[in-house]
DNA sequence: GCGACAG
DNA sequence: ATCTTGTCGC
């Protein structure tokens, strides 16, 4: 049985071993339902990081009216920091406050847009991928910044994009999402493709940088404009 | 050995 | 990520 105490308190180097051997159950092809609901997915800290802060936005998906896309519901879930931010295991300090949002939440969705990267990773294994595994659920890295890669420079035009490329392998894209704003890091998790994934992140871009999942998600997470009770 | 380094 | 006000630009 899986326990979060043993399966995430982990050393570095146990965390990596682990990383190297999941990273080998990831599905890149497309095993998705069909979407009526899709999650946006977040973290953000408190009280000088010592407090965790996970928050999850869920959007009814509506082709007819997207990106403007109903919230169906929204969870804040909050627990004690258990370990610090360490380039490459980001997914260990962030995953467990998460799945506790995921528990309170009513409905699940048939796709996850998270803040981080997917198979963009040094060991093809970023928070995206790492949730997308646990949950068994088709999961997208979008980041907003770049943690591992090499690319050349995108088009500036809304909607372009260039691969994301490491030893020989397309592992993301690079999307302009908005003319004139530093791209976004676009990398498929669990159950999904690529392409399919740079298709709904686009189909889910309003006028703004993040796509509308992680943007509300973003803002439900961030301190400044929700507040504590 | 020297940088780079999601959030 | 977070600490923080005003300010430049579309």
């Amino acid at each position: 049985m899986k326990n979060a105490l043993h399966e995430w308190n982990l050393a570095p180097q146990e965390a990596i071993a682990l990383q190297k051997e999941l990273a080998q159950r990831l599905e890149p092809a497309d095993r998705i339902d069909p979407v009526t609901h899709i999650a946006g997915m977040d973290i953000g800290f408190e009280d000088g990081g010592d407090t965790t802060r996970a928050a999850i936005v869920l959007l009814k998906w509506d082709p007819a009216t997207a990106p403007d896309l109903a919230v169906v519901e929204q969870i804040v879930h909050r627990e004690p920091t258990r370990m610090p931010y360490i380039p490459g295991l980001l997914s260990f300090r962030e995953i467990p406050a998460a799945l506790g949002a995921f528990e309170k939440l009513s409905v699940m969705p048939e796709l996850i847009m998270v803040d981080g990267q997917g198979i963009a990773h040094p060991r093809r294994l970023g928070i995206a991928a790492h949730l997308g595994l646990w949950l068994d659920l088709p999961t997208i890295g979008i980041a907003k910044s770049r943690l591992y890669g090499k690319h050349e420079d995108v088009g500036e035009a809304r909607g372009d994009w260039t691969p994301l490329r490491a030893k020989n392998a397309t592992i993301g894209a690079v999307l302009r999402s908005r003319a004139k704003v530093k791209p976004v890091f676009v990398s498929p998790g669990h159950r999904i493709s690529l392409e399919t994934s740079l298709e709904w992140v686009v189909r889910c871009l309003g006028r703004t940088k993040l796509p509308e999942p992680t943007r509300l998600a973003d803002r439900l997470a961030s301190r400044r404009d929700q507040r504590k009770k």
